[in-house]
DNA sequence: TGTTCCTGTGAAGAACTGTTCATATGACCG
DNA sequence: CGGTCATATGAACAGTTCTTCACAGGAACA
């Protein structure tokens, strides 16, 4: 298969390191998404990757929900919860609605609740499987 | 940690803080899937959540590659791979075929597999539809 | 056998994250 | 008005994370 060149640095980066499988490094790289595009999503994925965010985020699935109520139910102080929604709400995860001294949060990210949904249906398959939980 | 009397979140009504809308506090916090696997879903978007990591798993989505391949792909120094590589193997996201001294590392998790089609897509989607983003 | 090559690992340090405390803002109530 | 309530924000701090450096182990190869 790579009978012509094994140590062949592809002029994509102009690495000092060897290469292997030269073909599938290339056709890899080729399909590898933009810096921008990767960090994006990276970001993304690291707001699911705290408990309470994603508590957070689950709360709010199916509509809006006040502070204090997300509060309650994340189980994370009003404090907490609002810088929270404030990293979220900076990456348009989340939008509010303002009524009066009140702040509606809802979920406004259509990707994020696709992945979230993903995520839970996750858990409901692995807990048909491990049967050791108890009901609410 | 000393919530000691605050432990039971369940009752809703008898708990510190103020709830507001109490019927959707009680539905949403039913859904609420237990604190095993918030942590492990949260857990497993975390190792996500790193640009290198991602570029690592998403060189993975069709086939197996060396270590130094992957270096390549990538663009993280060997060392840095490795110790990504052991990261993702002990969450059993990566499963590895040793031949000779060359280790070969291939994707075992088809949950993680879903999750990065779906952001794979999304990325291609969104360069479709917003070529630019803003943030604040 | 000794050497080179690929990978794995521990330690260390810089950078980042998430929480709490204290306080601020602006809306409502009396 | 003054006071309270819901939320927002800044600073600080403990804990975590990611990278690099140095080196170790085992397989190939002379």
């Amino acid at each position: 298969m790579n009978s012509s060149s094994q140590e062949q640095v592809t002029a994509l980066e102009g690495c000092a390191t060897r290469v292997v499988d030269a073909d599938r490094v290339a056709v890899v790289s080729s399909r590898m998404p933009a810096e921008t595009d990767l960090v994006d999503t990276a970001d993304i994925f690291g707001l699911l990757s705290d408990p309470g965010r994603l508590r957070l985020l689950l709360a709010l699935l199916d509509g809006e929900l006040c502070v204090c109520d997300l509060s309650v139910v994340t189980g994370l102080s009003e404090s907490a919860t609002s810088h929270a929604l404030r990293l979220l709400r900076a990456h348009r995860v989340v939008a509010v609605r303002r009524a009066g001294r009140m702040a509606y949060y809802r979920l406004d990210d259509a990707h994020v609740r696709m992945l979230l949904d993903l995520a839970l249906a996750h858990t409901e398959h692995t807990q048909a499987i491990h049967p050791e939980r108890k009901e609410s």
